[in-house]
RNA sequence: GGAUGGGUUCCCGAGUGGCCAAAGGGGACAGACUGUAAAUCUGCUGCAAAUUGCUUCGGUGGUUCGAAUCCACCCCCAUCCA
């Protein structure tokens, strides 16, 4: 199957620009393509990670990947499909994150000659000249056109600042400029990328006269429509130390029955094949299914050893067998005991299961904290250090969510 | 610059002197049921040394025994006019 086609069948694309020319350049292994990256965190997230594998799959058919760090257009801030403008970062956040998103890359992607190739847009975009830039480019968009793109539907309700609607220039202005100099010629993005990108397709014919192409990634969504990769609003990290590798291998083996293969097929490296046996599986029976995504995301991201010990710790947990010998485990410090003793309530804090103290103690009340398996409803309860000693002690908020706890 | 309507808790949104930590909905969290799923039902949803105290309704001052609510100034947003 040429790679294209294994594409289309995982489903991983949602719009290209010219099917016929796109599908040669990357099935000859042709393609010098760039993916952009806008470093709104310190941390890549699950998000990210399907672009990242989308690198992958099309650097091993031949074509040359550009990762395109934001350092320029993070200053501005991409409006696409958003109901709110972001925060503005200041420019030692945006270094730093940079600096984080590269480091973490470098963990997937191989960079060097005549691999990947790691640019930031920070280099041409800060240096401009606003009426240069005007004169150069200001006449090839039409404000007519891009008030009418999809990505501002939102904001044209809500209000747009001029601030964010330079950013599909900023953008168009990156793949001008990687066209010229890389001979970059396919750009690729989220779907919610969609218009940007074709400004960046348009500006090249009108200033160059010449074709370059864009493809978008379908957006991995659950079955109802939200985002994947995010809990509570909270984004599920590649970081190790913002999402451990428990809970990210959790995350994957708690998504929707609906959602199994969809993922599977989209992040995993699993042969297409493969992944069609797996099919007509139901019921209880894609729980396999969500074994085999949690374990293989978590290799991918974390490695094989973590991979294991998060498997591991996840069968004890939910089917009594396996290892709690990894589980993620927190150590209780002295200041943690008033007079020498915790109450449940500290104790849950304390593990990081629960934010605040109120919060604790409404899972306490309510019957959701388990000890060891016993389940613990007076908040008044009390510990000795003595009893987290040695093996330490298992807590449980909700049914999910554990920790091992010792002093 | 002018006119009008706005800014309330995670989000939407009600509240126009005390009965307000603030209706209702969504989301989140917990319980029941299950398969570590979905749907459904129930509870819960500012913080804390917890029958009490503290902080919160764009900001700063003020009026009042008492302010999300009234007044002044300021900041921000939308729409229309320039």
């Amino acid at each position: 199957m040429k790679i294209y086609d294994e594409l289309v069948a995982r489903g991983l694309i949602a719009q290209v620009t010219n099917e016929e020319e796109v599908s040669k350049l990357i099935n000859e292994g042709k393609a010098t393509f760039y993916i952009g990256f806008d470093c709104t965190a310190d941390s890549l997230t699950a998000g990210h990670f399907m672009a990242l594998t989308l690198m992958k799959r099309l650097q091993e058919a031949g074509n040359k990947p550009i990762a395109l760090i934001g350092g320029g257009t993070t200053m501005i801030g991409d409006p696409s499909g958003k109901s709110d403008m972001r925060k503005m970062l200041t420019i030692e956040d945006i270094n730093h994150n940079a600096e984080c998103f590269k480091r973490q890359m470098e963990k997937f992607i191989e960079f060097g000659e005549g691999k990947a190739m790691m640019v930031n847009n920070a280099d041409w975009l800060l240096n401009l000249n606003y009426i240069e830039l005007l004169r150069e480019v200001g006449a090839c968009f039409s404000v007519n056109n891009m008030l009418r793109a999809e990505c501002y539907k939102q904001r044209m309700e809500k209000g747009l600042t001029f601030l964010e609607f330079n950013y599909m220039i900023m953008q168009s202005y990156d793949f001008y400029t990687l066209f010229q100099k890389y001979n970059c010629n396919l750009e690729f993005g989220g779907d919610d990328q969609w218009s940007n990108m074709l400004g960046g397709t348009e500006l090249i014919r009108r200033k160059l006269g010449k074709d370059a192409h864009a493809m978008t990634i379908t957006l991995l969504t659950d079955s109802n429509g939200n985002k994947m990769g995010k809990t509570a609003g909270n984004a599920v990290w590649l970081d190790p130390n913002k999402t451990s590798p428990f809970d990210f291998y959790q995350y994957w083996r708690n998504v929707g029955d609906a959602d199994v293969l969809k993922c599977i097929k989209m992040l995993t490296f699993i042969p297409i094949e493969e992944i069609q046996k797996m099919e007509d599986w139901e019921g209880a029976k894609l729980n396999e299914a969500k074994d085999i995504l949690a374990y293989e995301l978590t290799k991918l991201v974390h490695g094989e050893e973590e991979a294991e010990k998060a498997k591991e710790a996840s069968k004890a947990l939910f089917s009594g067998a396996g290892s709690l010998e990894n589980m993620p485990s927190t150590t209780l410090k002295d200041e943690d005991f008033r007079d020498g003793k915790i109450d449940i309530v500290g104790v849950v804090v304390a593990a990081g299961l629960c934010p605040t103290r109120s919060e604790a103690r409404r899972a306490v009340e309510q019957g959701g904290v388990t000890l060891n398996d016993e389940k613990v409803t007076d908040p008044k309860t009390l510990y000795d250090p003595d009893f987290f000693k040695g093996e330490g002690v298992i807590v449980r908020r909700g049914k999910k969510n554990y920790m091992k706890v010792v002093k």
